[in-house]
Order: C-alpha cells, then structure tokens, then sequence
DNA sequence: AATGATGTTAGAGA
DNA sequence: CTCTCTAACATCAT
C-alpha cells in the first residue's frame, strides 16, 4: 500500500522524521537537478544553502520551514507528491530525484517529486510570514490558535460550499481533500453545503472534528517508520482509519448506505448520501 | 489509443 | 475583494 503524502498530519510526519536525521548537519553541496522546483534565482538558492548548515524544522499549514543557520529559511511545499529522504550518496538517484543536499557525513537530502508540483525557497528567517503563500493562511487546526466564534464568523461570511472554503487553506490550514472529506462525513455536512447555511451547533461539532481528526491522524502517523529512504507506513497505517475517502460504493461505517463520489470544485469528494444530506 | 483522474496551489479572469 | 477555473506534470485506470 504506497503512501499519500501531503496533508498537514503527513507533513508533520515528515517534519519529526527529518529532524532526527538532518539537524545539525552542514550542507557541503546543493545539485539542481529540475531547478523549476525552486522558486526565486536558483543560482541564489544554490549559493545560500551552501555552507549552512540545518537547524530545527518548524512547520505552517502544510510548509515546512528548515531553519537553517545565519538566520536563514528554507521554506518547502510538497504539493501532491514530493517526499524527502535521506540516503548514503552512493546510491543511485531516483528517477524523480529533483534535489539533491550533500551533508558532511557522506549522506544526502534528496528531494523526489513524480508530477514536479512542490516548490521550495530561501528567505531570511522571519520574513518567511510575508510570503503570499503563507500570509493568507488560517489558524493552524488546534485550539489555542483555532477559535469556534472567529470559524462560525467565517463560514457566516463566503458563499461558496463547505468543501471548496475547507480545502482553500485561509479559513483554516492543513486540510486536504482527504480529510476534508473525513470531517465532512464525521459531522454528518453535505460536501455542497454552502457556508452561510451551516448552523453555529454543526460549525462548532466541524471545528472540534477538524482538531480531532488532524490529530488522530498524526498520532496514527506517529506509528510510521522514518527511514534513511523516506517514510515507511507500517503495516495497517491510516488507510484503514478513513471512513469515506476511496470507499465510493462501499457501506457507509454508520448506516451501511453505500458511500458516493461526486465532484465539488473540480475536486473527487466521498460522502454518504444519508447521513450527509443537504438542507434545503 | 485516448481520455480522465490523482494528494495542491498560484495566478488569471470574471 | 470573492469566486471559479486552469496550468504546472507524470502515471495509472478505464
């Protein structure tokens, strides 16, 4: 079963698994081997990262920010498909290796990204808050930073549907289409509910889900092996944890009414057309 | 063989 | 400003 990646609990993931292997560790070499992968003058990037040497990893929504020494940032995004990992550099690259990181000990940080859609950046550390990108970001999902009233305030605001405003990352960030569709599923919210429609009673149910789920998910994760070669689900990771997403005509987990798929914002969306029913 | 879908988001246009 | 749609790209299923 390969792993998908990329919503916050599988960036948090990379983020505690990369730490342990990278921190403290100098960078001696910087290969751009697909430089559209970084954003800004790529001879810059190149030139900045090299010498420094990785610091803690810190996290926003789902960016990863490497602090790096000399007040530095590197402020990656794995979009769909982008994974890290660490290996001796000897071995051979991957097909879809994009960057390559040479450390002092004779390993590397490799960047690997099958559809090219991550992106990664070097900003001076504190600056990395005015990037459009992470400026337009919402609280992060937990409940200091995650506010009922401000969330009910929100959604009372936009007009689209509920599963469009979740997956736009400015009401909140770290969602993805993936969890999106677990929370709607677990609050009993039609995905096509428009925001305004949603009562302060669901909203604050959606709210504590949001948390809820986030963080089960991370737990589960917590689980996971990071290896010198990337992530390694364990055996029975999360896939089996999900009640909807992939599970188009498979019996709801709650009422057994066979689980749809349908399409909201150009996105696939999973949810039981009985217990998620749209108000009307 | 061609078409459509795949975890995301920036940017264009309405 | 808000919202919607598309492009960026490779691979796999239908």
């Amino acid at each position: 079963m390969e792993e998908k990646m990329p919503e916050l609990p599988e960036v948090e993931t990379v983020r505690r698994g990369l730490s342990a292997l990278i921190t403290d560790k100098k960078i001696t070499k910087v290969t751009l081997i697909y430089p559209k992968i970084i954003q800004g003058d790529t001879q810059t990037f190149v030139k900045e990262m090299t010498g420094r040497t990785f610091k803690e990893i810190d996290r926003r929504g789902k960016y990863l920010l490497f602090r790096l020494s000399d007040g530095l940032t590197m402020v990656s995004h794995l979009r769909m498909e982008g994974k890290y990992s660490v290996k001796e550099n000897n071995e051979p690259l991957d097909k879809h290796t994009h960057v390559v990181f040479d450390l002092v000990d004779g390993m590397q940080l490799r960047y690997n990204d099958v559809r090219k859609f991550g992106r990664m950046q070097i900003v001076k550390t504190g600056t990395e808050v005015q990037l459009s990108s992470l400026q337009k970001l919402g609280p992060e999902p937990t409940p200091e930073t995650f506010l009922i009233d401000d969330f009910y305030q929100e959604l009372q605001k936009k007009k689209k549907v509920i599963k469009t405003a979740l997956l736009d990352q400015t009401i909140v960030a770290g969602l993805g289409n993936i969890y999106v569709d677990e929370v709607l599923w677990m609050t009993k919210i039609h995905p096509e509910t428009k925001c305004f429609d949603i009562t302060y009673q669901q909203a604050k149910e959606m709210h504590d889900n949001i948390i809820l789920e986030l963080n089960r998910a991370i737990k589960a994760h917590g689980t996971t092996i990071f290896t010198f070669s990337g992530v390694n689900a364990q055996i029975g990771s999360f896939q089996n944890e999900l009640n909807v997403y992939g599970k188009k005509g498979e019996p709801c987990p709650r009422c057994q009414t066979p689980l749809e798929k349908i399409v909201v914002g150009q996105r696939g969306t999973h949810f039981c057309p009985n217990c998620q029913q749209l108000a009307k």
